[in-house]
DNA sequence: GATCGACATCGACGTTTGTCAATATCGACA
DNA sequence: TGTCGATATTGACAAACGTCGATGTCGATC
């Protein structure tokens, strides 16, 4: 494969998260029926969602701003183990509603900008 | 039963669905940190959307307006199984995320009025 | 009443998810 | 280089979830 193409990069079928892909994809759920592809890309992100701890980790780094919540504060702010709060961020980062930035040895993470008003595009309102 | 007090009525801690309490709590995700009971219902709102067959279901039955959408329409929309559909459109009635009328003996769901603006507007958007 | 069609419920199954303890990674700093 | 502190990853387990076939319910119609 790759005939000519100069150094054979593979190209994903998509290399954005569900979030991403949620801001081109339908205008709205209300609109018109959603596509199948679609409605998985939309469940995606609502099932990052779904989850107490990540409804209230997710307000919590709102809240925050711009500058974002360090995990270290996140830790105490939740009553579950480490390990445990890691996984929700992580759940949420791949989903693409958060952002993460390491300073120094501490992690931040923010809300991705937009995010929230892309999702709630996607719900007509 | 039924001692002194008139008509002995139970009253329960809550008779609104999730997506009915939602309304009536907090303003928004990005405001300030979401109280941990807030959080669990809203998060069941959001378990109501995490499923690709559920959002499509939505999508449809949003689509057609507040007529509402047959069951018997639905059925063919999603290569699901009769129950498995179902079941999904029970999940969303539960969570307040739809209303049914029986029409003869065919079942008709429709969109909560202002639940998707609610849902938004727990956005921040 | 008997039958049929539409929809809901039940029971069972494999899969996914949330959780934690243990461990790994990695930067800061002595 | 070695240790420490913060965060991520792994492995394991119980609970929740999505799915379907079988069955139940209920109104309509004969």
């Amino acid at each position: 494969m790759a005939a000519s193409t100069p150094s054979s990069v593979i190209i994903p079928v998509v290399d954005q998260s569900p979030a991403q892909q949620l801001g081109a994809c339908c205008s709205s759920l209300t609109e018109a029926p959603i596509s199948v592809a679609d409605a998985e890309v939309a469940a995606h992100v609502f099932k990052a969602l779904a989850d107490p701890a990540r409804v209230r980790l997710l307000s919590i780094i709102a809240s925050s701003g711009p500058e974002g919540a360090c995990v270290c504060d996140l830790n105490e702010s939740v009553d579950l183990s480490q390990p445990t709060v890691s996984h929700h961020l992580k759940v949420m980062l791949d989903a693409g509603l958060l952002e993460r930035e390491r300073r120094a040895s501490w992690a931040y993470y923010r809300l991705r900008p937009g995010v929230l008003q892309t999702l709630a595009g996607i719900l007509g309102a």
